[in-house]
DNA sequence: ACCGCTTGAATAGCGGACTATACAATACTA
DNA sequence: TAGTATTGTATAGTCCGCTATTCAAGCGGT
């Protein structure tokens, strides 16, 4: 059979990750000054809308690996963004709870994140922007069901 | 003004994260029988379009910070999918040649990718795939010119 | 009441992205 | 040609993903 070409520029995988570097770059630039990173960012979007959230819940919400958040909600603790306190019912559970300093992030964070997210789609019309959230939306939820598809046999 | 709200399913941001996580967890999962991470995926795609390029050569091809590259390439000289020998006419660079080892990964390693590809884009119809491409390139590529944009004051 | 299973969280270790910095080799220029 | 600027890589440090492991707390069945 003829050479393997793949071409990156015509890859989903690729342009996929290509777009989240420059997503995320963007938005850290916007964010910085706020003494916020991306990934806290992420997290502060939940729990502004629910406070007190365990960090089981917000990896749900989240989508991302234990270890991970464990991680970031450790950093965040440490920069003053949220307390962990442990919930009176279950001595496992450590809930995680906003301090002042991060109520206030929410108004001045979430602009930045909006004006990331209006520059990166500045070119596209309206309508494509719907279709490219649509599709996006799809492929995610094509890929979280879990691929069970082996790769083809050599 | 009212209460700021984000929704994160209609975030491009935000999809764009999610969307490059479940890609790079999907092939790895692909590829690490052949001894291969993603990021070495990436820059194996170049050097087995064109052996012996530069440090730098790579960095403008796959829009990677130096460092980001540099460690990359550390990674896998240590693992034997490439040498870096010194450029004959000028002692700053350090030419990078693939192993026989990564050579024969070429097939099975693209096969992987092109499979991880068609998972991701299985519910789409093949017009959804083009548009959806060409969406993300387009917003890729306003977001590689630097953005001037200042975040709305406060 | 006990023993084992499950569950929530923490930790260790690694890849890969970034910025900032350092350094050596080359190129330029007065 | 000497001195300076530029260029190509390497290194240090941080954040954020991941897997694998560990540990304590709760739960269940006998």
């Amino acid at each position: 059979m003829g050479t393997m070409t793949f071409d990156k520029t015509s890859s989903a995988g690729y342009l996929a990750n290509h777009m989240a570097r420059l997503f995320a770059q963007g938005l850290h630039a916007r964010i910085k000054a706020y003494g916020l990173s991306p990934a806290q960012f992420m997290t502060l979007l939940e729990l502004w809308d629910e406070d007190g959230l365990t960090q089981k819940q917000l990896i749900e919400r989240l989508d991302v690996e234990q270890a991970t958040m464990a991680n970031t909600l450790a950093r965040m603790e440490r920069d003053n963004l949220v307390r962990r306190l442990p919930h009176p019912d279950d001595g496992r559970v450590r809930r995680v709870w906003l301090t002042e300093t991060a109520r206030v992030l929410r108004e001045p964070a979430t602009r930045a994140a909006f004006a990331q997210n209006r520059h990166a789609l500045s070119g596209l019309t309206d309508d494509e922007r719907r279709t490219l959230i649509a599709l996006m939306t799809r492929v995610v939820n094509t890929m979280r069901k879990r691929d069970t598809t082996p790769s083809s046999p050599d």
